[in-house]
DNA sequence: CGGTTTCGCTACGACTTCGTATCGAAACCA
DNA sequence: TGGTTTCGATACGAAGTCGTAGCGAAACCG
């Protein structure tokens, strides 16, 4: 019940992923090393059962027997229900700074492109944009959402909304923010709404963009 | 857990809100009557408990204790507790066609202040957008959400941007379905991010409109 | 090999939830 | 008054959940 205060009791180390010069050596501990096959059987299952079956059918013991692991096993990793969740939303968080791509539309449909190509990398494809809706729909969960995911997404479109006023193809009257709004607004509703496919909801994001910059833009 | 089926196991009834002159008589039933008010107080409570502490601390038993209320009392009007946040997303359902206003934003402007405005009676005001959107995020009551308020709701949208098309306001080429995802998904949105004062967010569809009017419209 | 840690599994106590049953009291009608 | 239904309160059995503890086995290191 506690909201995921993301504490550092046992964050899954790659243990190497960038101890190539600096610092100590990455501390070899004694004793059986834990599974990383394990962290991604939870995390997935965690993502899975939120998704798909709700927050009503998410508990640790459908979550351990979903990911065909021992409770003690999650419980090591993440030690309550708020952590657990806390750390599946960190595979929601978008990635860096996007790269310009040429127009409005084109940066929109790359970041359309990368986050659903993201998640296609986990294997769980086109269940990250429903976990995140479902665990933004749970008042403990929500500030914790807006300040990871949605956040970050809105910064990113705010910066593709500022380079397209840049370009000229945006009015520089626009609202920045009520676009932002538009654009994220409008394909989390169709995720919410999709019954399947979800996958599809990101990829229109750029035609979202063209009838958008029809009316925020000025051709004549 | 069964989907709310809506049984007619026993509708509050208000016995003799239509009974004045056609049909036989309201068949007065021995004993003591329902109590009215208990009525509200359990929707009330279900609608206050779902909106507002989320979907995790929904149970019958709070509902009953938060309404003041004995359990037996709420089971036996809802037999289950799909039934009764059934019977809650009724409240939702938005009422008959609009009436037109004059003007695309006029027109939504009114639809919005119409919702807001039939929450604000009920006492409940700025709960009921959240509550749909809890709702929305359980998989067992989505499509349920989606037949009796989110369709209704697009039903509308969608007459008020073709009578917008109609007005010559709106360029006849626009896609409907696409202009309705555009207005309904960012309003929820909002709903769904504010952490406080929800009614706003539906006053606020108006300049949403000129927004998209501006775009979608060809002012040359 | 011994030492250490993780593995999956099972069981535990405390708690909550569901939906039902029972209780005496209250509210209505004939 | 008697008959009927609802009222709030309480208790019940069955089931699920939480987080912890113990088990023997496996996986690593020195």
């Amino acid at each position: 019940m506690t909201p995921a205060s993301a504490r550092g009791s046992a964050p899954p180390e790659p243990a190497g992923a960038a101890g190539d010069v600096a610092g100590p050596a990455p501390a070899r501990r004694p004793g059986r090393p834990r599974s990383e096959q394990a962290d991604r059987a939870i995390l997935g299952a965690a993502l899975r059962l939120l998704a798909v079956e709700g927050a009503g059918a998410f508990s640790m013991e459908a979550v351990a027997a979903e990911a065909g692991v021992g409770k003690t096993t999650v419980y090591r990793r993440w030690s309550s229900k708020g952590e657990l969740i806390g750390a599946a939303l960190e595979l929601l968080r978008p990635p860096g700074p996007p790269e310009d791509a040429g127009s409005f539309e084109a940066d929109l449909e790359a970041f359309g492109r990368g986050q659903g190509g993201r998640a296609r990398d986990t294997g769980l494809a086109d269940l990250l944009p429903r976990f995140g809706v479902a665990a933004l729909g749970d008042p403990e969960l929500r500030p914790l959402v807006i300040e990871r995911v949605v956040g970050p997404v809105r910064a990113i479109l705010a910066e593709i909304v500022r380079r397209g006023i840049d370009r000229g193809e945006l009015t520089p009257g626009v609202d920045v923010e009520q676009a932002v709004d538009l654009l994220h607004g409008t394909t989390i509703y169709r995720i919410l709404l999709s019954e399947t496919d979800l996958g599809g909801a990101d990829r229109t994001i750029a035609a979202l963009g063209r009838t958008l910059r029809e009316g925020l833009g000025n051709p004549g």
